[in-house]
RNA sequence: GGAGAGAUGGCAGAGUGGUCGAUUGCAGCGGUCUUGAAAACCGCAGCCCGCAAGGGCCGGAGGUUCGAAUCCUCCUCUCUCCGCCA
């Protein structure tokens, strides 16, 4: 969310960053609202001042009943015409705030113009695609000749986009799991298990909804959704909060499965693990002082970490600045990490680095006093640090030797007890 | 799932229809005193909208009333007991 005072000032910039953004938002039926809204309450504080002197006047009036009774009439008209206002106040507020939620953040400078993913911008590659000396199997072939995997069972219980990990393919799981999580406790992020079942107002404060709204599962019978990142209940956590200005920078790092709904993907990577209804993450969350220079240090540091991960993986990536056509709403820049895919000869996401100056701030109410004592919204910034299911699939894929098995990189190693490879050979 | 109790400022804890944004204690900030610290004493202190005047905020949302922290309804959360349960 912006700064209404900000949105009233600079309309045309809003039109424009809408345009850029390929966002629908109707400005001028915003202003409109805001300056309705102004007038009505105007009027009403005007007469909520009247009510409060009538009042002190019915007091001072004592026993004298005449006059009494005229102040008592006097604010029994000043009510009847409050009762009439309120209402109007409570339903411009309510479709102001619809509007507002509405609108998309502003991208920095260094974000590149584009209509869409392909207008992202490659900004460094990493590693070199592997040359294999035998034919290479995509992760399909590759688990099901190791029995990692079953889908058409899976499909049976939960339908498509589900996935079962058997074997070594779940201890994979676990162990990447651990091998993130630690590594980015041991850089000072607290490790944070948080609740997948989240209210609403999460989902409006950290921008998923409303215009998310069908990417996410729902429990109407619990009023509760399933989060789609963990980002999501880290953002609920501090929701209306003051926070102290010695706390800040706080870090964690948050470890969930994610749950995600990916309708109107039909028929976009059906094969295999690569788009599901449900992984695992561990995803970086800092939120820091209303500083520029400071959420960019942070967004910066946080796409270090996550690259070195990948990098402990041996596995080639590259990073894109997301321009603006295919940048989410609410963020103010963002990077993806891609890994290699062998199967597919390209790279694929497995990481997203964002920053939000207080874009989320504003919408969960999250503040922090300064030094100065003024009452600030904070800034947000968050990151994947490991996504099971595509990281399996680029390990596995960019690992796999030519007897079936999978090389396990040294890094991975002590999670799973020293072991140097996965699987027993099958092929070849 | 059933029965009951409660929710007030950073914390503790008064207040049951009329200058109550709210007594008080602790913590906090500033000052006096002190070589320094502690103690003592004095003062300042919450959030939101607004340039201001002013208005709003006592878990949240409605309602009753000229007037609600106080009365009514719904919701959320916490606690106690019973049931169920990994």
């Amino acid at each position: 969310m912006l700064d209404l005072a900000f949105i009233r000032e600079h309309p045309d910039l809003i039109k424009d960053v809408a345009r850029r953004r390929k966002t629908a938002v109707d400005v001028d039926a915003l202003l409109a609202l805001d300056a309705d809204l102004r007038e009505t309450r105007r009027r009403a504080e005007f007469l909520r001042a009247e009510q409060n002197r009538l009042s002190r006047s019915i007091q001072q009036a004592g026993p004298d009943k005449e006059a009494r009774e005229g102040f008592i009439a006097q604010g029994r008209a000043v009510a009847a015409e409050l009762k009439e206002l309120e209402p109007r106040e409570r339903d411009l507020e309510a479709r102001l705030r619809e509007y507002l939620l509405l609108v998309p953040n502003i991208p920095d400078a260094s974000v590149p113009e584009g209509a869409g993913e392909e207008d992202n911008v490659e900004i460094k590659r990493v590693g070199q695609p592997r040359q294999f000396d035998f034919e290479p199997l995509d992760h399909v072939a590759l688990m099901q000749g190791q029995d990692w995997l079953d889908l058409e069972r899976a499909a049976k219980v939960a339908g498509s986009r589900s996935y079962i990990l058997k074997g070594d393919a779940v201890l994979l799981e676990l162990a990447l799991m651990q091998f993130a999580l630690q590594r980015i406790a041991a850089k000072g992020f607290q490790p944070l298990d948080v609740p997948v079942l989240a209210r609403e107002y999460c989902f409006f404060g950290n921008g998923q909804f409303p215009r998310g709204r069908e990417q996410t599962y729902s429990l109407p019978e619990d009023e509760v959704y399933l989060v789609g990142t963990a980002e999501v209940s880290i953002t609920g956590m501090h929701t209306g909060e003051i926070l102290r200005e010695q706390d800040l920078p706080i870090r964690y790092v948050g470890y969930s499965p994610c749950f995600r709904r990916e309708a109107g993907t039909y028929g976009k990577d059906t094969r295999g693990i690569l788009r599901v209804h449900q992984f695992y993450k561990v995803e970086q969350y800092v939120i820091c002082r209303a500083d520029h220079e400071e959420s960019v240090r942070w967004h910066e540091d946080l796409l270090r970490n996550s690259e070195e991960i990948v990098e402990a993986l041996e596995l080639p990536y590259r990073v894109l600045n997301i321009c603006t056509g295919d940048l989410g709403d609410a963020k103010v820049k963002g990077y993806d990490i891609e890994c290699w895919i062998p199967s597919e000869g390209r790279y694929r996401e497995t990481h997203s680095d964002s920053y939000f100056h207080d874009y989320q701030a504003r919408r969960a109410d999250l503040r922090y006093r300064d030094a100065d004592g003024v009452v600030r919204y904070v800034h947000t910034l968050n990151n994947t640090a490991l996504a099971s299911t595509r990281t399996i699939i680029a390990l596995l894929e960019n690992h796999q030797q030519r007897d079936g098995t999978v090389r396990i990189p040294m890094a991975l190693r002590p999670y799973l007890g020293g072991r140097e490879t996965l699987g027993k050979p099958w092929r070849g």
